[in-house]
RNA sequence: GGGGAGUUGCCCGAGUGGCUAAAGGGGGCGGGCUGUAAACCCGCUGGCACUGCCUACGGUGGUUCGAAUCCAUCACUCCCCA
């Protein structure tokens, strides 16, 4: 084997789509004695289990992890479920809330199953955090802690802005990245990932391990994917994510509703095409000659096809299509299986039923009625008091969503 | 340890005794326009089978016919001094 030209094509499979590289140089070192040794590189991306469900956002990042493992480097898959039990700061503008042990071992669980629809199982190695932390005498949580300085924590953006805000900050919060850190230390990784959000972090660790006499980390971050809103990160918080083992339907219907704009960072980040394929995407659109939305429909294709197969995207752009395109008449609505069901026996208030089904409260319901929301066989409904007749109101469209009545 | 400021609905923020389910903005939802896009315009935005009732302005207790607004106390946050 060329090791000069193996080196060269890592560099540029590990290279591409990153934000930073803290270094360059190092990480060369790195490969080139590993090549030299054959004894693979350790990269560590830690994952808080607040979020049980993986999003999209998430994927950016493990499919940059795959990447280190199709190279034949050893991936380890970091739970923090000692940190979770902190509550990451990062980026928050205030105190999160601490989770509690049972919450945070649950959500580790399925994490784990969901992790390997992207990761190779042979190659990953599943760690916990609370492994080495949970048995830190507070000696050496105090030892640990000298390394940094309190100055250097509020050079941390977030950090800074809350203490010029002179908003409140918790102690522990300091805490956080410095044990981030250490477990660089504990795991003795050649190489970090995260989000480029984790770059404070992510540094933390190469000084600590320098500090406990180790060659510091290789930081990688990975940018953040933005979430179905456009503004805000991709988090299960904000509500604005994709979750990757959402039903094929359902994710195809969110990539067809997010913006222009965020379809191109999205093909950017989740895409396979190629950089080039996406610039000349990108002019077809302006130019005219390509529409976003069929650009868009393929990006849902692919990311359905991802995740389940090629059949479920296809069944989910049917659907799709029969549901929202085609304009079709009433009589084919009131047959259609791609739409909803909602069974009823008995004559009910229709706020009761769009309730039920849209889970919203009476009151909003109603609301949604006498704001025009609702249609019965495509007659608008305005009456707050209107009792739904099953058999006789067959179709009952709220809002973009519809469904059928059927009685049970 | 001492002194001061503050805590309002999903978020920000106005409100200093009745007209306050609480201005305004953001977000969200709905309507129009569209490509279930963006932008823009309009409406709604505590709960409850609802011409009414219940809950709500950090917690508790009080003053009052009546309190988000006044008093006491507790909790939390921030600032200044030590």
């Amino acid at each position: 084997m060329n090791i000069k030209a193996e080196l060269k094509r890592q560099m540029e499979v590990i290279s591409r789509g990153t934000v930073d590289l803290i270094s360059r140089e190092e990480l060369e070192d790195k490969l080139k004695r590993s090549l030299e040794s054959g004894k693979p590189l350790r990269i560590k991306a830690g994952f808080d289990p607040t979020a049980p469900d993986l999003h999209l956002g998430h994927t950016v990042l493990m499919q940059k992890m795959r990447h280190f493992q199709d190279l034949g480097h050893q991936v380890i898959f970091l739970i923090g479920d000692f940190t979770g039990m902190i509550g990451d700061p990062t980026g928050r503008s205030e105190t999160r809330k601490a989770l509690t042990v049972e919450e945070v071992r649950q959500n580790a669980v399925t994490y784990r199953e969901q992790t390997f629809k992207i990761l190779d199982p042979d190659l990953t190695e599943v760690d916990f955090n609370s492994r080495w932390m949970k048995s830190m005498s507070a000696e050496g949580l105090i030892e640990l802690a000298a390394q940094y300085s309190v100055a250097r924590m509020l050079e941390r953006d977030d950090f800074r802005k809350r203490y010029t805000e002179q908003r409140h900050i918790s102690i522990h919060e300091f805490l956080y990245p410095l044990i981030q850190g250490y477990d660089s230390v504990e795991l003795k990784a050649d190489v970090e990932l995260g989000g480029t959000d984790q770059k404070f972090n992510l540094l933390v660790g190469r000084d600590l391990q320098r500090a406990f006499g180790q060659e510091p980390q290789v930081v990688i971050t990975m940018p953040l994917l933005e979430g179905t809103d456009g503004v805000q990160k991709m988090s299960k918080t904000y509500d604005n994510y994709i979750g990757v083992t959402e039903p094929a339907g359902e994710i195809y219907g969110k990539v067809m509703s997010i913006s222009d704009e965020l379809m191109v960072r999205y093909y950017e980040l989740l895409s396979t095409i190629s950089l080039e394929e996406l610039k000349k995407l990108q002019k077809d659109m302006e130019k005219g000659t390509a529409h976003p939305m069929d650009a868009k429909r393929a990006l849902a294709r692919e990311i359905v096809t991802r995740y389940h197969d090629e059949k479920a995207a296809f069944d989910a752009e049917e659907q799709f299509n029969r549901r929202f395109s085609d304009r079709k008449p009433l009589e084919e609505m009131v047959n259609d299986d791609s739409v909803d069901v909602y069974e009823m026996t008995e004559p009910m208030p229709l706020f009761k039923v769009i309730a039920g089904f849209r889970g919203v409260s009476s009151s909003e319901a109603i609301r949604m009625i006498k704001g025009g929301a609702v249609r019965i066989m495509d007659e608008k409904v305005s009456d707050t008091q209107y009792m739904v007749i099953p058999g006789r109101d067959k179709v009952i469209r709220v809002g973009k969503k519809f469904f059928r009545v059927v009685e049970g």
